[in-house]
DNA sequence: AGCACGCCGACT
DNA sequence: GTCGGCGTGCTC
């Protein structure tokens, strides 16, 4: 007898382990490590995945699998290892960790019915619930107010049943194709006998007699300008089958990709890429930093490596953060390898995405191109990871699982035996630190192509401007070369850094704030809808019209949000057309790509935007960057503000002059004298590096030591304080005297949704029990955590976001 | 998680 | 007595 170890759908402590199941005669076979099935748990059915088969069990009564969903495994052997890694270093359960390494839409979604046996009415008030349904939704029941032993003495007598539902969310989509069951020879026959009236009949089997291939039946139909009426016969006497069959949503079919060919590598290109490319030849692991400028053509180095991992049989993993995953990217990776790409980020529909990934599991194309969760892509014989941007913070989930894309890479590559690429103008100051200490191999590209010069970068001090009367957000500098450009039809970039300085709504006259009833943050106000929202709950509120403190009618919003500078610019440059972009304007499915486009059409002059206009961007009439707020980061209390700043300015001063134009950039900022915009300007990288790496050490931060950060939460205040207080108190006598226990900490938002938040955080250089000491406590508080509105304890291992 | 079971107080 | 609230422990 062989059993299946099953991961069962139910994320808690208790159920974090295999449970066994008896594989019924007609799933033998097809039931193995990876295939997701339908299992009964206590009195329900839900999904769980295969993770192994075992002769025995040491369970008395063991119940059948019900149902199998795959018959491809869902998960491969390395991706199942992969999860189990996932959820020690996560300290994540496993079925998480499972999870989410597949689109949204695998995920098993639960109907609990309830289903009337009889078809004489039931005695009791449940019979009008039921309204005459055999079936209906157990919430019915549950709103209806009928008592719970009512419903219980049914089901005793037998008239009544709860049914519990799986349902898959995935949804196949299918075609209607036409294809030939006879030959070619007995076609020529049967043409023979067929009337000589029948004209389309004819041309339909002629078609066949030269096209073997299934064909779409409404292309058949079109291309022999006919109806369904000539074809019915046919498939009646046997000539040609009709059969639906599995499509797969194409994101991108509409499209026409140019293609590309690969370009003559520049000298630095070549010298940069031939580790990379012997890496892969001799199927060894290693980690690379590719460390170059703007514009100096990382992505023809990726393109190429990635060619020989194709021609080598082998199958890359590219990726991008999702904010650079522009159509201007994906392009040029379908314009080199056409249909062997499959490209996955959060714009495409769950179906889209689900379909992308099928088509990487049927191994039809060979890379990847895709956001974060990319990193998880079912291949079985991986030659090449690259990560471009490699800094960026959205390489870390935030949630739930709380990894970071890097890791994973190189874990998935160890197991692969093959190279990992980081790629970035600007690295992480931890990359950039093994890279120097000889941990991963360096690799540079020092120049710009096509002889292009990095633009020219002008500082403007904005306390200055204000001293000297300017009260506008436009430094005299920027609104001239603004002026300048427009006379000569070229385009301006303006960007600007929303986070910590979005639009709150102040008195004048008492300086009162509103500020969210739940959480300890100014509210946002919303022009277009004259609302004030709460980015961390639900809470929204309409604008008052007079303060709610002095009643004064003075109740103005400050800060520079886009509309607002939009509004401001419309007043200074009147002439000017402006796009604006960012997460109002680019909501709706395709709107980010078609604002783009406008404004590659050259319909406007100036795009107006935040991060998202940050990255990626190739526009050669663009010759003017204008920064607005370079410092709006650097006040965040947040150890990286340094160097969030310099990456950022870096980035978007890379979109200036990429072409034979030359850029110019104003860089608007209230602390010029600060090194993270000082040598942002003067594109030094390696100063900036040795400058930040000696406040790193002296504040014991990454990459000096690594950091744990546990934030607990809860209603009440003093038991947060309490509790943290706790863990701290545990850490700091089981860790290592070269530890930092600090804490307990408020959070920078103290509440969010009516919770406090308070934090311990852990500088450490090595303490190989902490994850097991992590746990203790997690186990420790696991009553209090199970109760809805109790505890809330958070650990991240990596953390990105401190707030 | 989500369910049953069981103990306890309130109420026809 | 019966009904429903919530704490506890289990799911192969």
């Amino acid at each position: 007898m062989t059993f299946a170890n099953v991961i069962v759908d139910v994320p808690s402590q208790n159920t974090n382990r295999p449970f066994d199941y008896k594989i019924p005669e007609k799933f033998q076979g097809i039931v193995q490590p990876g295939v997701r099935v339908i299992i009964p748990f206590g009195p329900r059915k839900i999904m769980g995945y295969v993770v192994t088969l075992s002769e025995t069990s040491e369970f008395s009564k063991v119940k059948n699998i019900v149902d199998v969903l795959d018959v491809t495994p869902a998960l491969t052997e390395e991706l199942l290892q992969l999860g189990k890694w996932l959820s020690r270093q996560t300290l994540s359960y496993y079925i998480s960790c499972l999870q989410v390494m597949l689109p949204q839409v695998m995920k098993a979604k639960y109907r609990k019915e309830l289903w009337k046996l009889t078809e004489d009415p039931l005695d009791s008030d449940l019979d009008p619930v039921f309204d005459g349904r055999a079936v209906m939704d157990y919430e019915e029941f549950e709103a209806s107010g009928v008592s719970y032993h009512t419903l219980r003495n049914h089901i005793n007598e037998g008239v009544v049943d709860v049914h519990y539902e799986v349902k898959s969310r995935e949804t196949k989509k299918t075609t209607r194709m036409v294809e030939p069951i006879l030959d070619e020879m007995e076609m020529e026959e049967f043409l023979v006998d067929v009337s000589k009236q029948a004209k389309k009949q004819r041309a339909i089997v002629e078609y066949f007699v030269f096209n073997r291939a299934p064909i779409p039946k409404k292309q058949l139909l079109e291309l022999l300008s006919t109806t369904s009426a000539s074809l019915k016969p046919l498939v009646q006497e046997g000539v040609l089958k009709e059969f639906d069959q599995e499509v797969f949503r194409d994101p991108y079919q509409d499209r026409e990709f140019e293609r590309t060919t690969p370009f003559t590598l520049t000298e630095e290109q070549s010298t940069a890429i031939q580790p990379i490319l012997q890496t892969i030849d001799h199927k060894q692991h290693d980690v690379f930093l590719l460390h170059g400028v703007t514009g100096s053509g990382k992505t023809e180095v990726y393109l190429q490596s990635i060619q020989r991992v194709i021609d080598e049989g082998k199958e890359a993993i590219m990726l991008v953060p999702e904010i650079a995953l522009t159509p201007q990217m994906v392009e040029r990776f379908k314009g080199r390898f056409g249909s062997k790409v499959a490209v996955l980020h959060s714009a495409l529909s769950a179906g889209e995405k689900y379909d992308e990934w099928r088509k990487i599991q049927r191994k039809e194309v060979q890379v990847v191109v895709g956001a974060r969760s990319a990193i998880f892509a079912p291949f079985s014989n991986i030659g090449l990871i690259i990560i471009d941007e490699e800094h960026e913070t959205s390489y870390k989930q935030e949630d739930r699982t709380r990894y970071h894309a890097r890791d994973v890479a190189i874990e998935r590559a160890k197991g692969h035996r093959c190279p990992v690429v980081l790629g970035s103008a600007t690295p992480a100051l931890e990359t950039y630190a093994r890279a120097v200490k000889g941990n991963y191999q360096l690799l540079t590209l020092s120049k710009r192509m096509n002889e292009a010069t990095m633009p020219d970068v002008d500082i403007i001090d904005m306390r200055e401007e204000l001293h000297e009367g300017n009260r506008t957000m436009f430094s005299r500098m920027l609104k001239e070369k603004i002026d300048d450009r427009l006379s000569k039809g070229e385009q301006v970039v303006l960007f600007l850094n929303r986070r910590g300085y979005s639009t709150f709504v102040m008195c004048r006259d008492c300086g009162h704030v509103q500020e969210c009833p739940h959480c300890d943050i100014a509210l946002t106000f919303h022009k277009r809808q004259n609302r004030l929202k709460c980015h961390y709950c639900s809470h929204e509120e309409p604008m008052p019209t007079e303060c709610p403190e002095c009643e004064s009618k003075t109740i103005r919003y400050f800060g520079t949000g886009t509309q607002k500078v939009e509004e401001a610019l419309e007043q200074l440059i009147p002439e000017a057309t402006v796009i604006r972009m960012d997460v109002d304007t680019t909501r709706r499915k395709g709107s980010h790509e078609r604002l783009l486009q406008q404004f590659g059409d050259k319909k406007a002059d100036i795009l107006l935007g935040t991060q998202m206009i940050a990255k990626g961007l190739d526009f050669g009439n663009v010759t003017l960057v204008g920064v607005l707020a370079a410092d709006s980061l650097l006040n965040l209390p947040d150890f990286r503000a340094s160097e969030k700043t310099f990456q950022l300015l870096t980035q978007v001063s890379g979109r200036a002059g990429r072409h034979e134009k030359p850029g110019e950039v104003v860089v608007q900022t209230y602390t010029p004298e600060h090194y993270s915009v000082d040598l942002a300007s003067q594109y030094d990288f390696e100063q900036f590096f040795n400058e930040e790496m000696k406040l790193r050490k002296a504040f014991n931060y990454p990459p000096y030591y690594f950091l744990t950060l546990i934030t607990v939460s809860h209603p009440n205040q003093l038991k947060v304080q309490e509790v943290t207080q706790k863990i701290v108190q545990f850490m700091r006598q089981k860790l290592s005297d070269q530890s930092h226990v600090l804490g307990p900490t408020p959070s920078a938002l103290t509440r969010i949704n009516n919770r406090y938040r308070y934090q311990c955080m852990i500088k450490y250089k090595k303490e190989p029990e902490q994850r097991k000491l992590v746990e203790r406590i997690l186990h420790y508080y696991e009553d209090e955590m199970k109760q809805e509105n109790g505890l809330q304890i958070i650990v991240d291992f990596q953390p990105y976001q401190l707030m």
